[in-house]
Formats: C-alpha cells, structure tokens, sequence
DNA sequence: CGAGCGCTTGAGCGTCCTCAAGGTTCGTGG
DNA sequence: CCACGAACCTTGAGGACGCTCAAGCGCTCG
C-alpha cells in the first residue's frame, strides 16, 4: 500500500531542519509512503537494507532478537526520526527489526534515490553522521544501565522518559498514556513482564504512580527520579 | 608528547584502504602523534571531543562508568581503528572513555584539519558513517548478549574473540596472550571478577582451556563454541 | 457471549553479587 | 640481589535479586 506523500508536514520538523529546501523537496518527490498496523514489521533484522525509512505518525520500536526467544527493545522511534539509520548506505543488513507499537504511517525512500540526494548535498551525510552517532550515545547509555542499575532504578528512568515526552498536568499530577504493554515495557527495560508488574506493584502501594489501564499518573515524580538516579 | 609521525605505516591498512592518496598524506601531515603507558587515559567520557584519534599501535579499551563505581569495557581498539568515531563533527562530548591497555601509541587529528580533509573528500564522511555503523551493530550484539546470554557464554565468546584475533598454533593447541585482566574481562562481560575466575575455573577443570600467567592455550575450542552459542 | 490475549500475583529456586581472606606476581628501592 | 609493598589473582560462604513455572482474573473484540 504505497502512496505519494507530498503534504506531510513532519519532515519539515525534527531532524529536518538544516536541510536545504531542494533536499526536503526531493525527499517528499521520490519517497514511498505506506502505514502499519501495531504489531506489522517494517523490517526485520538480517534484511537487506535497501533504503532509508521516516516515521511521520505513530510509534515504532527496534527490537534484537537471541535464539532463547528473548528479546530486547534497542529504541523507541517517535514521529520525525529515522528507522535503521544508514545501514542503506553500506548495502549491508539490518542489525535489529522495526515493528510498529501504534498505527503508524512510515516513509520510504529507495537507496539508489538517497544516493542522488547525498550527491548534491554532501552536508547530507555529515547530518547522517551526527545522527548515527546521537544512537550509539543512546545505545551505550542503555548497555551501562543494564550492568549497573537494578530494575527498579530502570523501570523508574523509562518511566521518567514518557514523563518527559507526553505527559499533561491535572490536578492529582502528570498524567500520560503508557505507550508500551506491560511485556514490550519489560523488553525495554531487559527484564520479564513478571518482575516488571512486581516493581510497578511496589510503585503503586508507594504512591509514587497511579495505573488505570493504559494510564498512568505520576503522583511523586521527584521520588521516582530519586530511585531512577540514586543507589 | 607530541611528534610528526610521517613513515606509520598502520594507516596504509585496514579502515583507511579506500581512501585517496592525497587524503591520506593529508592526514599523515596534519596529525599528531603520542604515545600512552598502560592505564593510561587517552580522552575521558564527557571531555569535549577536539579531534579524531586513530591507534597505530598497541590496545585501547573504551569503557563507559556509571556512579556506583561499576563500568563496562564497551569495546577493545586494535591498530587501524578510530577511537571516539566521529563525535569530533559535533563538536559534541565523548559519550565514554578511553584507556590505554598496553603501551600504545595513537595519532590525532584536530578537527579543524579533519574539516579541510571532509571538504576535499565528501566520501570520507560515508566512510566514517558505515564505521559508525559498523560500532552501533557492535553495540547492538554487546546489549543482546548481556540480557540473553549468562555469564559462561558471554565468557566463551570473549575468550573465542580472543582466540580468533592472535593466536598461534603450538602442539598442544591454539595458544594466544590474554589482552585483558582479569578484572578487565570482567568489565568486558559485564560481570564482576570473582565470578569471572569461577567460570574461568570451572573452563580450566573440564579441560577447555588453560592458563599460565597471561597465556591461555584452547584445549577444546569445539566445545568452546558449544559453550558460547547454545543455551 | 465466548475465546484469546493481556494483566496480576504467588511460590520456589538459580545465578550471580557481596564481603572477606589468603596467596601470588610484579615493581621499586635499599 | 634481596626485601618489601602494592596490585593482582584466587577461593569460600552467604545472601539477594530476578527468573521460571503456574494459575486465576479481566478486558476486548469478533
């Protein structure tokens, strides 16, 4: 289900922003656009990559998989980014699958397209470079947290992250939508879903969070940043 | 320490092969050379990146810390490789550290000079992204392997990185001089060293490897990869 | 209204960490 | 060349954190 994409407004945004308007133009001309239902891979892992993909809408997460059938979710990707950074580039393999959480609208652009626009802009790869690198930032910081922090510091600092990026105030505190289920929370934070609903049980008696079916509200978010930073 | 370093002849090999003859006198001519003594820091996690650095000789380890005085050697460089990959291009802050493992000697280039060279060659910025690629999928399997894998297979595969990289054939098997401590290896699979030399131990009583000083001889390296890949 | 999936909680146990102590190697200076 | 201290290696005992297996409940959607 392929469409022309000429009115998306998101690549205006985001990443977007230092790139010459000839670039975002022949962006939106040569891209492929297509949707996703949750649960729907964009791609898998040891795919080929033939190209680079944009979320417009929705949410997507990149997962690794091992052979004992477990899993880790490696990022969340939110409207604006990018999915498999430039692994197009080398016309190597995708290391992790994209499968969308949400509904989710995703761009598509073909690696022999991408190759034209690198041409005429090579300020292009550098953006690519800083981004690739932004990742590996977040990546390393993820790997340190998993050696040196036990669960409940992490569930509190994933936590404290849909805090920051969708949260409203009421009157009994901020309140957003969790954006995982219960196991895809445990994925994210390395853990089982068991121990994950045992800490958020903990949260909750403490009176740190409230949770009503996907809804939670941060009653204390001063003490859930004390137990995602301290010892 | 500073010195002209015009006759290395690391840069001819490895990372650099595809690069034109005029950007790697460039780069010959522009940079510095100095040399670090083991333990010695190269650059430290949150320093300000000011340039790019390349190993010609000797091992550097890349380790991330956390406050609880735990880290993690998130990679090992070998001669030919870029350390700190790219974060010079921001301008942005190293996101770990670098330490020297043996006597190492190590070559930068200021960024200002790293700029001219972009400017001549806009491919050298798609190389630097494949690297930085190549380092995120590291990345990637290191995290998989922490939440997957328990401490014997992560072990077995460290030690088989090892074996593949420098070891010699003698009667008695593959033998090669351990890169690491042992409280390095334990940082290296995100353990703690006694529970490193238990594992150790336990290799060494069923006869798969043995260990005398920093030589380790694979006595079994079949059963090596058993212990590393199956559950 | 029923089936399936997701959520929740319990009991038991295994892996790995912590703390502690003793032995060995290495480097340095007398 | 030897002696000493420091860093490193090694092993033990005990315990905690988090995983596994299992079962019951509730929501949601066909």
């Amino acid at each position: 289900m392929y469409l022309k994409c000429t009115s998306c407004r998101i690549l205006h945004h985001c990443l977007w922003d230092s790139l010459s308007r000839t670039l975002l133009e022949g962006l939106l001309e040569h891209s492929l656009v297509s949707t996703y239902e949750p649960k729907e891979f964009i791609f898998h892992e040891r795919d080929e990559a033939y190209g680079l993909y944009v979320l417009c809408q929705g949410l997507v997460k990149l997962i690794k998989s091992a052979q004992n059938n477990k899993q880790m979710i490696v990022a969340l990707v939110h409207p604006g980014q990018l999915l498999g950074v430039t692994f197009a580039l080398n016309g190597g393999l995708f290391p992790m699958s994209a499968q969308a959480v949400d509904l989710s609208t995703v761009l598509f652009l073909h690696r022999k397209h991408f190759d034209d626009l690198l041409q005429r802009d090579p300020s292009l790869s550098l953006l690519l470079l800083s981004y690739s690198n932004e990742q590996l930032g977040q990546t390393l910081n993820t790997l340190i947290d998993l050696v040196a922090l036990n669960v409940e510091q992490r569930l509190a600092g994933a936590l404290l992250q849909f805090a920051e990026s969708a949260a409203n105030h009421t009157n009994s505190g901020l309140v957003c939508r969790l954006p995982l289920r219960r196991a895809e929370l445990a994925d994210y934070i390395g853990t089982t879903p068991e121990t994950t609903m045992r800490v958020l049980g903990k949260l909750k008696r403490e009176n740190v969070i409230k949770i009503e079916r996907r809804m939670i509200t941060f009653l204390d978010i001063q003490r859930l940043r004390e137990l995602a930073h301290s010892a």
